[in-house]
DNA sequence: TTTAAATTGATACATAGTCTCATTCAGAGT
DNA sequence: ACTCTGAATGAGACTATGTATCAATTTAAA
């Protein structure tokens, strides 16, 4: 957790106010938050954090590999996931846009991969299926069933 | 290609001018476009087509899994890909922001796994790594030797 | 050709995210 | 602890992206 501190640090960042309520929020809101949720968040820990700042931290969490903005549902805006170890995965259901995480994805073997072939430095990476969960499939059946 | 018009009508979509506009023009910008791109894009290929329309008509892509948004360096409005055969995988440098494509991604596997495992029906997949580009590498080096 | 439901275009609107700039603050050096 | 400097901030006006409404049109099936 207090590792992502750590990491804006070594970057050379500044453990600013801002910053630190902006991790703070992420970090305990465990899943998938809005930028709103945030901006609502932040105002709880330190309403003297501004608007600005609350996004300009969500672009440098995202350029450091901590965070990954997604696109779920039809909203317009993004979704911030963690990349708690550099990675995420979720399947989103294009009917419901319900998220299912899963944990495996064996895909070290390919980024060792193409780091060697294209001469990359990859911190991280974000797996996403699409598709209809359980339930949908069930509502589609029954719809075509007249 | 015209495949897509296929899949519009069979999910039970009519096929009107404003989605054969906005399908045009991504099918003809091989890569990632954005809304404002394929409004450019539509407002020469169909004139009449309606702003709301070309919205409508990217959700509904999105739904069907043969585009996926994605959000690329700083810029607040996600960036759509096709998803040939449901798929697409790319690396994003959270650097300079470029974008590099590549093929092979072995996920079948896992795709099958999770369907069983999770009932779920997969129709496509987004792989995205994050990191640092070949030049963007080269570039932190020279930085870092004063 | 007729018809009904799906889809549309126009436009006004809401909201998300950005820009600017004077002020403040983090943290390195002493 | 104190000072200093550039990084980072907050305020708030601003831009632009996406949405809602609704009468009018269009698709495609009968």
């Amino acid at each position: 957790m207090s590792d992502h501190r750590e990491r804006l640090k070594l970057a050379g960042y500044k453990l600013t106010k801002a910053r630190l309520a902006v991790l703070q929020v992420i970090e305990h809101a465990d899943g998938h938050v809005t930028s709103a949720d945030v901006l609502d968040g932040v105002a709880l820990v330190d309403p003297a954090v501004g608007r600005a700042s609350v996004f300009r931290t969500l672009d440098l969490l995202t350029r450091l590999s901590i965070v990954r903005p997604t696109y779920i549902g039809t909203s317009a805006t993004p979704y911030y996931v963690l990349l708690p170890g550099g990675h995420h995965h979720h399947i989103i259901c294009t009917v419901c846009s319900r998220v299912i995480e899963f944990a495996e994805c064996g895909l070290e073997n390919i980024a060792i991969l193409l780091e060697e072939r294209l001469k990359v430095k990859l911190t991280g990476h974000l797996l996403e299926f699409y598709g209809q969960c359980a339930d949908c499939q069930d509502k589609i059946a029954v719809n075509n069933e007249d």
